[in-house]
RNA sequence: GGGUGUUUAGCUCAGUUGGUUAGAGCGCGCCGUUCACAUCGGCGAGGUCACUGGUUCGAGUCCAGUAAUACCCACCA
């Protein structure tokens, strides 16, 4: 026999074997042996963001889609797996600043090329080390086909996209609301800005008909309307009527607009509407048509339109006004402890100011003239009953639905530009008053491109179908829709599941459902599976700055090994519920990892032993042979139904118990003795097959020391279930046999009887003689009956002695009592006439044998009660 | 303010279309090197399934309400 370790040292073997998959060609589905008619398995891979290294919820990610993978792969289905990271500009240029700063510099100083430079190489070497940690993690993806959101055929698919839908009269400039902050020079996006709790003024003023409440006065010279609720009846009378209202520059016109953004309970239930610096207003203005009038500028001061006050910061303009009002009688009170959240910059804590800025925007609502639909009505239906053909999207968990839907319907435009340096330029040229929007520049002189740059989820939305391109010139525009002009994109595209958090599911996931219906007429994917947040021990999320319960995934996979990781992400979790994580939890699966090695050295050890993909009828010898294939057939065809159904937990908790409860425990123990090799051989490459998905280098690592480099268990065929059904004979019987073990053990242990104490059981003839003898160490004499004894089912135990007669008395009139309990019960049930009309007829049937089960257990219990008086 | 989850053993969590006396791992208690495995084996203790009501022959599972807790969206004059 060779020398084999008593563990399993996962990192003697992982990188051999990862490169022995990598040369093998089977993570691409070109590869010559993969049979080119059977239908196709696609995942593209959610691109990780290159600013920086991978995360415990990176691996997560990886975990769950190898395993989708490797088991669609055995299911000989055409398999490709595409990898790919984000540029994520915001993020990424971010990251680059906060390292310019520890330098003394900043992006101003550095100037736009040099940055541009410097960032390019952070994201190139952060890219190196997170595709390292890929291949770490056991992940069997086309390395062929690497995209990058940002590289040539990306960006190329990003202008086509662009271009299509500017033609289309989807994409629009517009002036927008934007958070800006005075002090930086730049607008935030929503995450940027930070709500601080405060307690300011709320002034009562008198605004012609009406009195009403604000926190900002100064505003009062933007405003163009006053809203009030259309169902409030205290105001009904003045909707739609025009009013000049007297301020401290004049008087001036507002209309009064009915609309249900207006809280009736707050103030007096009538507001200010102030378009041009207020979120709120300025939708109200764009609902009901309003002007909008600017009166503050970049700086934060009152623009010349306003008057005396012009120049002012925006509190000495309050101050200021609040003054000037008071004098001419339009204030009617002040509250000085008005709880208030104001917004300020993530930065610097400034203050921010809402302002109108020229943005570019897809317009959602807008009918598409293609579809007749809006691209807001294209994304609701693909998920809502199935678009262009297709399934609907199914997202797993279905909650998440009703999620998506309320997103979808409370949409408004997506602007889609940025003032940030790093990312997609967007395709759009300025020659005096001119625009041109192309793929390429125009021809001539004189023509400059926009300075913005793309929301970054732009390109991450295109990314199912612009990875099916491998360059530049394989996306066009024909008949008003891009072209993908690959084979990939034949035979890859729609993919089959998107797999990812669901923390980005409106961010990235809804983006890719419009862009994709829009661009391509067609679904990006068909089911979407939302895995939870990795958390620590305690439930908080991971952060490096608590080192104590952060988990580096190659840390630990160093420690435990990457198949003990990859499990304790798999197992004890349920799709879109968060789950904690810590060094105990991935020590146990270790754990098992060493169970399973520990199963393979079982069988090496044995003679001429050899893994055996079937079985002849007549290798099913005993009992224990027929039970443990029988069991084995039934798992095969639940893990096989469960995996199908993203059930990936339960599949593991049910091979677990298999593997060490069912397989190691019981029928390795029986093999001592039966030495049927033929059933383990069998057995045991039916798990390893099985076991795959989860744990891959173990797994392979084994099936390598038997077969060597010839044949790969990544590219053997999924194990199908034998054709019998489960046989409930076999297995009352092998109950039995287990039971009358667990019992003996049970009274050996209860009453200390030394373990290597054989004790002496008299019977007039038993099954299964020897599996009894060794496993609950007895000798069985046949044809003798003792005077003193313990029954244990046909067995005469002569353990009277050992044994204190009245605690066993108590303890079986405690169990039929139990038993008596459960039949009457039962018993009630079953005579209760609308069970037996309702009930299924399978359910009575089978409570009627739990009954006669029952009265069995009872029957030999009474026996036992019975000879124990006697004693 | 609006929405969505979660609540099952000391801890972390499973529990499929309602149907055995509700499960696993860890932890805990007792015993143990019979040799594939002490990263192990054997045995055991431990739960009125958050609470209240309803539907049903039957509820951990379905419905309504309450409480605790987490997250998402909005941030509001």
């Amino acid at each position: 026999m060779k020398e084999i370790p008593k563990t399993y040292e996962a990192g003697r073997y992982e990188d051999k074997i990862y490169e022995l998959w990598e040369k093998s060609g089977f993570f691409n589905p070109d590869n010559l042996d993969v049979d080119k008619d059977a239908s196709s398995y696609t995942i593209v891979m959610p691109p990780p963001n290159v600013t920086g290294v991978l995360h415990m919820g990176s691996a997560m990610m990886l975990a769950v889609e190898d395993l989708l993978i490797r088991y669609n792969r055995m299911q000989g289905k055409r398999t490709l797996w595409i990898p790919g990271t984000d540029h994520a500009s915001i993020a990424t240029q971010n990251r680059v600043e906060k390292d310019l700063k520890v330098e003394g510099l900043d992006r101003h100083k550095l100037g736009k090329e040099k940055f541009l430079k410097r960032v390019k190489e952070f994201a190139l070497n952060s890219q190196k080390t997170i595709l390292k940690q890929m291949r770490k993690m056991g992940s069997s993806c086309d390395w062929s086909r690497l995209a990058y959101t940002l590289d040539e055929t990306r960006s190329a698919a990003v202008q086509n996209v662009f271009k299509l839908m500017y033609d289309d009269g989807l994409i629009y400039r517009g002036k927008r609301i934007v958070n800006w902050c005075p002090r930086c020079h730049s607008t935030l996006a929503d995450d940027e800005v930070e709500y601080i709790p405060k307690k300011e003024k709320l002034y009562w003023i008198k605004y012609g008909p009406f009195t009403l409440a604000t926190s900002r006065p100064e505003t009062k010279l933007g405003d163009t309307a006053v809203a009030v609720h259309p169902k409030d009846k205290r105001y009904k009378k003045y909707v739609g009527k025009n009013f000049m209202i007297p301020g401290v520059l004049g008087e001036f016109e507002v209309e009064v607009v009915a609309d249900y953004a207006v809280d009736m309970e707050f103030g007096t239930g009538v507001i200010k509407v102030t378009p041009a610096h207020d979120f709120t207003d300025n939708q109200i203005a764009q609902r009901h048509n309003l002007p909008m009038k600017q009166i503050i500028n970049e700086e934060g001061r009152m623009m010349k339109n306003t008057g005396k006050y012009a120049g002012m910061t925006t509190a000495e303009a309050r101050e200021a006004i609040v003054n000037d009002m008071e004098k001419i009688g339009l204030i009617d009170h002040i509250d000085e402890n008005y709880d208030h959240n104001i917004a300020v910059c993530y930065r610097c804590g400034t203050q921010i100011e809402p302002l109108p800025s020229t943005q570019w925007f897809i317009d959602v609502n807008k009918e598409i003239p293609k579809y007749k639909k809006s691209i807001k009505e294209l994304s609701f239906e693909a998920v809502k009953k199935g678009i262009f053909g297709r399934n609907k999207i199914k997202i797993i968990p279905e909650r998440f639905e009703k999620n998506y839907f309320h997103w979808m319907e409370n949409l408004r435009d997506w602007c889609i530009s940025r003032q940030i340096w790093f990312g997609h330029r967007l395709p759009v040229w300025y020659k005096d008053e001119e625009i041109y929007v192309g793929v390429n520049p125009p021809e001539g002189e004189g023509w400059k491109q926009d300075e913005d740059t793309l929301d970054t989820w732009f390109s991450s939305g295109l990314w199912t179908f612009s990875t099916m391109a491998q360059k530049p010139a394989d996306i066009s525009i024909e008949n008003n829709k891009i072209k993908i002009d690959t084979e990939d994109f034949k035979n890859f595209h729609p993919t089959n599941v998107l797999e990812t958090m669901y923390d980005i599911l409106f961010f990235w996931v809804a983006r890719m459902i419009i862009m994709t219906t829009y661009s391509v007429g067609d679904i990006p994917f068909q089911d979407i599976y939302l895995h939870g947040c990795v958390r620590d021990k305690f439930g908080d999320k991971m952060s490096k700055s608590k080192p104590e319960t952060n988990i580096d995934p190659l840390d630990v996979c160093e420690k435990y090994g990457t198949d003990a990781v990859r499990l304790s992400l798999l197992i004890g979790t349920t799709p879109g519920n968060d789950l904690n994580i810590y060094d105990e939890k991935i020590k146990n699966f270790r754990n098992f990892v060493t169970k399973l090695w520990n199963i393979y050295r079982y069988c090496l050890a044995t003679e001429n032993f050899t893994l055996a993909e079937s079985i002849k009828d007549d290798d099913i010898k005993s009992l224990s042979d027929k039970w443990i294939v029988s069991e084995l057939n039934e798992l095969i065809a639940e893990i096989t139904d469960d995996i199908s159904k993203y059930k990936f937990s339960l599949a593991g908790e049910k091979l677990e118990k298999f593997t060490w409860g069912k397989f190691a425990d019981w029928y390795i123990e029986i093999h001592k003795i039966e030495k049927n090799d033929a059933i383990l051989g069998y057995v045991l490459d039916k798990i390893l097959k099985l076991w795959h998905p989860f744990v891959p280098f173990v797994t392979e690592k084994i099936y390598n020391d038997f077969y060597g480099e010839k044949r790969l268990l990544m590219v053997e065929e999924w194990p199908k279930a034998g054709k019998k059904e489960k046989d409930a004979k076999t297995e009352k019987e092998f109950k039995n046999l287990k039971d009358t073990i667990a019992k003996i053990r049970n009274l050996r242990s209860s009453y200390h009887i030394n373990p290597a104490q054989i004790i002496d059981a008299y019977t007039e003839k038993t099954e299964n003689k020897e599996i009894i003898e060794k496993l609950a160490r007895v000798k069985i004499i046949e044809g003798e009956t003792p005077k003193k004894s313990i029954k244990i089912a046909s067995l005469d135990l002569d353990i009277a002695e050992l044994i204190n007669i009245k605690k066993e008395i108590d303890n079986i009139e405690k169990e039929i009592k139990n038993l008596e309990n459960a039949i009457s019960k039962t018993e009630i049930l079953l005579k209760n006439e609308s069970y037996i009309k309702k009930a299924d007829k399978d359910v009575v049937s089978l409570t009627k044998s739990r009954v006669l089960g029952y009265k069995d257990k009872l029957k030999s219990q009474q026996e036992l009660l019975k000879n124990l008086i006697k004693l």
